[in-house]
DNA sequence: CAAATAGTGTCTCTAAGACAATATCAC
DNA sequence: GTGATATTGTCTTAGAGACACTATTTG
C-alpha cells in the first residue's frame, strides 16, 4: 500500500504507447467580390483557408492549418495559434467539429487529430494584411448534396480546383459524419475534416451570434443578411429577417453613401441581450 | 531532397513529446422506481453510471469510467470498450462531449480526455444482469442552476452523495462549457465533464431520435413522453407531445394490462422516417 | 427618371401550448 | 363506482414565410 505522493513519484507515463495530437482548423471567411455594376451591391462568396504543405507527407498539396500540441497549452490554444501563425488573426470564437483518430489516417503513424472551425471576418484580415504568401490562400467553397448522400465539395482559388466526393455516414446522432470517396488532392484526410466543418457551420449559422463574427463592428442588416444566406447557401426575405434579428442588433448614428441606392443605417450587435440567456 | 517513402522511414514521432490520451464516458440511464401505489405509474429518474477508483490517483473516489487509448482503436471505439468493460452493453449512440486537455488537469501528467455520452436503457442492463460489483454504480442525477450562473450538481447512490458547484463560462459558442467551484468529492475534472454532458444531453434530448435508446423496443407513449421529461428535467402535456412524436413512431398490436387504469397500446420506433433526410 | 437597395405593414400558414372531454382498466 | 392513465379534439397564440408597398439615393 503506498500513498497517493508515493504513486504519482513512481508514475511513469512512458509505459504505455501514446499518440502525437495535432489540432487542425477550418477558418471561413465571407469575401466580397467587387461587380461591375455601381448600382449593384457586391456579391459575396464563403471562403476557406488552405495552405499549401511544404514538406512530406503530402508534400505540395493543399490541407487545412494546424500542428502539433505542444506540452503546457490546451488542444484549443493550439488551434488558436495554429490560425494566427497563418493569418495574423486570433479567431473570436472556436467552434469543435470532431476528432479524427482512424488508425492510418496519417501515415507517419499513430496521429490524433482535433478539429475545430472558426470564422473570421474579411476587415480583420485586410486590416493586418495578407502577406501574399503563396503557401496560405483563401479557396472559394462549394458544398452540395449529391444524389444517394453523395456530397460534393469543391475548393477554388484562382486555376486551382480541389475536387472532393464524399459520403454521409449514418450516424444515429446529429453530428456530420462522413467517408472520403476522392480526396480531390487535399492531404490527409482533411476532406472529411472540412465537410464536417461546413456542415457544422451551417448548423449552427442559424444561431445568430456565430454570424456575427464574419463582419466588422458596424455593419448594414443587408450585409447581415447575405452572410447568413452565403454561409448556409439559401435564401431569405429582407422583411423576415429583419424580424428576426432584430432583437439581437442596435442601431448606431452612421448611414452608407456611395451606393447607387437609398443610404442603409449601420447596426451593430446588442449586447447583454437574448441568446445569452435560456 | 528526398522522397516521401524516405521521409516516412526515417520519422521518429517520438522527436517530439506526446501527451497520453484518454477516452471517458458519460452512460446516462433513465431507472423507473415502483411505487407504493398499484394505480400510480413508477416514477423515473435520470441516473449517471460511476465507478469507484481502485487505484492511485484519486483512490476511492467515484469518477466516469473511462480508460487510456490503445494502438489500433479510434476513440470512439475506445469509449465503447470502457462502457462495455463496466455494464455488459454496448451503446447505441455515442454523443461528442468536448476535450479536456487543460494542463493540469491530471496529477499523472499531461494527459488529455476525450467525453463521450451515451444513452442506455434500463431494460439492457437488466437483461445482462448488474454484476452488482460494488465498484460501479447508478448515481440519481440533479442539475439545476442557481444563482449567478451558479450550477449545483447533486449525485446520489444510498447513502453516498456527491454535491459539486460550477460556474458556467461565457462561451461565445453553444457548448457549455463550466469552471468547478467544487468538486463534490468526483476525481480529477469530471465533475466539468458531467455538466457539459448533461448539457449536451438536455440539448439534444428535443431531438427527438436520441430518446428512444432509453426505452426497450416497445414502448408505451407515456413512457416516451416521462423519458423526456426526465431527461430534459420539463413538463409537457399529453396531448401535444403525442402530436409531437407522431411522425416518429408507429403502432404495434399489444396493449399494455394490469395497471390500475385504461392499458396503453405498445409503439415502436419508426424506421426510415422523418429526422434522416433534411 | 431608372435602377437598385432600404425599410414597413400585413396576410397566411403552421406548430406549439392550453385545456376540455371522453374511454377504459383494476380494484 | 373511484381513481388513475389513455386518447382525441379544438381553441389560442407565436413565429416564419410570402408579398405588396413606400422611401431614398446615384448617375
Amino acid at each position: 500500500m503506498i500513498s497517493e505522493k508515493e504513486f504519482l513519484e513512481q508514475y511513469d507515463p512512458g509505459k504505455y504507447p501514446r499518440p502525437s495530437v495535432t489540432a487542425d482548423v477550418a477558418a471561413f471567411m465571407v469575401r466580397s467580390s467587387e461587380s461591375g455594376d455601381y448600382k449593384k451591391d457586391s456579391e459575396q462568396r464563403l471562403t476557406l483557408l488552405l495552405v499549401r504543405r511544404g514538406g512530406h507527407p503530402f508534400k505540395d498539396c493543399w490541407a487545412l492549418p494546424g500542428g502539433f500540441l505542444q506540452p503546457g497549452e490546451t488542444v484549443e490554444s493550439c488551434a488558436v495559434r495554429e490560425i494566427r501563425e497563418e493569418t495574423n488573426v486570433a479567431p473570436v470564437s472556436l467552434m469543435p467539429v470532431g476528432v479524427f483518430s482512424e488508425p492510418g489516417r496519417d501515415p507517419r503513424g499513430w496521429i490524433i487529430s482535433n478539429c475545430y472551425a472558426c470564422v473570421i471576418s474579411e476587415d480583420s484580415v485586410r486590416q493586418v494584411g495578407g502577406d501574399d504568401a503563396a503557401d496560405a490562400q483563401w479557396f472559394e467553397v462549394d458544398f452540395d448534396r449529391g444524389e444517394d448522400g453523395l456530397y460534393l465539395l469543391d475548393l477554388t482559388w484562382q486555376d486551382v480546383s480541389l475536387r472532393a466526393v464524399l459520403r454521409e455516414e449514418k450516424t444515429a446522432f446529429g453530428t456530420g459524419f462522413f467517408h472520403i470517396e476522392e480526396s480531390g488532392g487535399l492531404a490527409f484526410d482533411h476532406a472529411r475534416m472540412i465537410a464536417a466543418a461546413l456542415t457544422a457551420l451551417r448548423e449552427n449559422a442559424r444561431r445568430i451570434d456565430l454570424i456575427f463574427d464574419f463582419l466588422p463592428e458596424t455593419f448594414t442588416l443587408s450585409q447581415l443578411q447575405r452572410v447568413q444566406e452565403t454561409v448556409m447557401n439559401i435564401s431569405l426575405l429582407p422583411a423576415n429577417f429583419r424580424r428576426k434579428i432584430s432583437d439581437y442588433v442596435e442601431e448606431t448614428d452612421s448611414y452608407t453613401s456611395g451606393a447607387g441606392h437609398r443610404p442603409a443605417k449601420l447596426y451593430r450587435k446588442k449586447q447583454t441581450e437574448k441568446g445569452e440567456e435560456a
